[in-house]
DNA sequence: AATGAATGAGACTTCATTCAT
DNA sequence: TATGAATGAAGTCTCATTCAT
């Protein structure tokens, strides 16, 4: 029964890498210990082993879980019948953000902050955020190419461009968000409004 | 070698917190050794300890000091003659992190990405990073304020949720051009006209 | 290795102080290293910090063991038939001070000499030898109590002074046979018969 | 003028030595740091290396100081007309005990008792502490001598047995004075007639 | 002679990983 | 397959002592 046992086994991979979430969005990827994760998995050593290969590993897991949460979002950047605005695409966004940190399991926008800086010494959640984050910006792309169609935005900028400032808005929110904690879709969608054209 | 004056005092804390950002730059404050800091300063572990109590006081320091480069960037802010618009400062922001990244020294934008993470589970260095960082946003407020005198922004909205989304456009550079490196002031500056009102 | 019983948990505890009574012995506290601890029990370091969670735990556990051999000497001061005069309670228990000095295992009498001057600034430590020490004063309570009852004691004199006096003897009779070495329980109840009333 | 030089030299040396007693007074010998006794002087590392040569030396000098406070007993014990009984010597000791312990400078028995354990494994300090307490031997030696020939004690028992018991009383009270504190020179002298022949 | 910053060996402890059961 | 005790390299920090000034 190789199917069963798949999902078995993937099934206990996601145990490791919700305890280890817990234990990241607590302490961080390098002050959570092998035993804060086994402790919080409720298995042992040895179990815990015979899933992933090494801690590396499981922070890789960890990290790529965090990361993967962005897909969800593509959905909804997709499913409004008439074409986004990239005013309304970053309202979208954001407010996307904002769910997902509330999400149970734990607030994944922390998860992805320490992806962020691993990232910096860790090539393969380097890649794996490069990755995901292009995806978005690529959806971006999309959303800048329709509005220079509909002349909200200038065509002769590279649409790459204004997708880059687009992203590039997220993380400041993410950030202000945990450590100054004064922002909220609402007032970033003030500001947002403020700013950019329509 | 008696009667150091606190000029050779704070001469030495430079060079060992110059030494550990140079070590924070390649491997991150967790994977940074006291080894590692010791051998980059040139001194022994006991000189070492004698201007600092501990890695983590260290750790402090050099995220104080990554973060405190955005000082420099206030009086380029100040010193223009007609006041800068929204548009204006974003660029020169942008413009003054990338210079502070390629000064001597090694890319402090590293470190302060390390510091974001740090920030999430120490308090003394989320206190730094939301002290350095208000600031700067209220530099902002000041430029929202001005803009909406203007016109061209809406006075209605709150200066400083204006000042939200200008400062939260910063950490996205920084991320894109540390993580994906295809970002530059140029193409920056491109999507920000396209986006922003003027 | 799973399932270690608890029996397996205690031996190896035992194992643990015993290796660091040895190096006591030796070296008193002080300059007893966790290292040699670890060699002389023939464990990893890491297998002795999984039964104690730090050196002080370990000092205690051997402080504790080396003070708690007094409590051999109440089954004898209990068994004999006809109620011991202060006198022969003394002489037993100089006798079991070196019967117990010359057990395998080394001189734990060398070890309540460290505890002595660990007791002066560790309250826990202070506080085992506290209570094992005025264990054995109440047994000298009910001794001088009886040698009251029969005469050969002022009854006027509180007990407890009596016994102060009594288990005041121990120390002086240890410290000279580790320091001076030229004391004995023959030349001890010589002196004792020469000294004290019956 | 090299009377004047040296009286500098003791000065100095009985300076540092009080301060290294008051630190092993709170803290034991060994938690002692030579930083501590340095500041507690009001010297300079490099002076206090000038006075002695080395923490060790230090040690010595504060442990042959405490013991030495013994001599100032002999005088008392030597100053009274009738001859002293066992009885009465044993309580002029224990009166002295009590009056050094509180002498100004803090209690000398607490630096004793360090000794006592630093005298198993320090040869010089054992080779001091054999010396002071022989020599207290020495005259309860005397003072046995003279009650066996005034009938009070048996005299076919050698007077030095005798006189280790009545050494070996001082201990005891010491230490169930300083771990204890249940003792005085009044209960002390109450449970020694009780005990003692006269 | 005095100063006190500097030295560096060595102390205590942690923790990712293994493997006998 | 699962367990969790054991491993030991490596990390942080201390402190007796020296020596340039």
């Amino acid at each position: 029964m190789p199917k069963v046992t798949e999902e078995h086994r993937l099934a206990r991979r996601a145990q490791i890498v919700a305890a280890g979430r817990a234990c990241v969005i607590e302490q961080g990827f390098h002050k959570t210990t092998m035993a804060d994760v086994i402790r919080e998995s409720g298995l042992s050593a040895g179990a815990v082993y015979g899933y992933f290969k090494s801690k590396e590993e499981i922070v890789g897991a960890i990290a790529e879980d965090a990361l993967g949460t962005i897909h969800q979002l593509f959905d909804k950047l997709l499913a409004t019948e008439e074409p986004l605005t990239p005013l309304a695409a970053l309202e979208a966004t954001i407010e996307h953000v904002v769910e997902i940190a509330q999400a149970p399991g734990g607030d994944v926008t922390r998860v992805a902050v320490q992806a962020w800086a691993e990232a910096l010494r860790n090539d393969s959640i380097r890649d794996v955020a490069r990755g995901k984050y292009c995806q978005l910006r690529d959806h971006f792309v999309d959303i800048a190419r329709r509005a220079q169609a509909d002349g909200t935005v200038d065509p002769d900028v590279p649409a790459e461009y204004v997708a880059q400032v687009m992203f590039g808005m997220v993380p400041g929110f993410v950030l202000q968000r945990l450590m100054i904690g004064d922002v909220s879709p609402a007032t970033y969608r003030a500001g947002l409004r403020a700013l950019l054209r329509d």
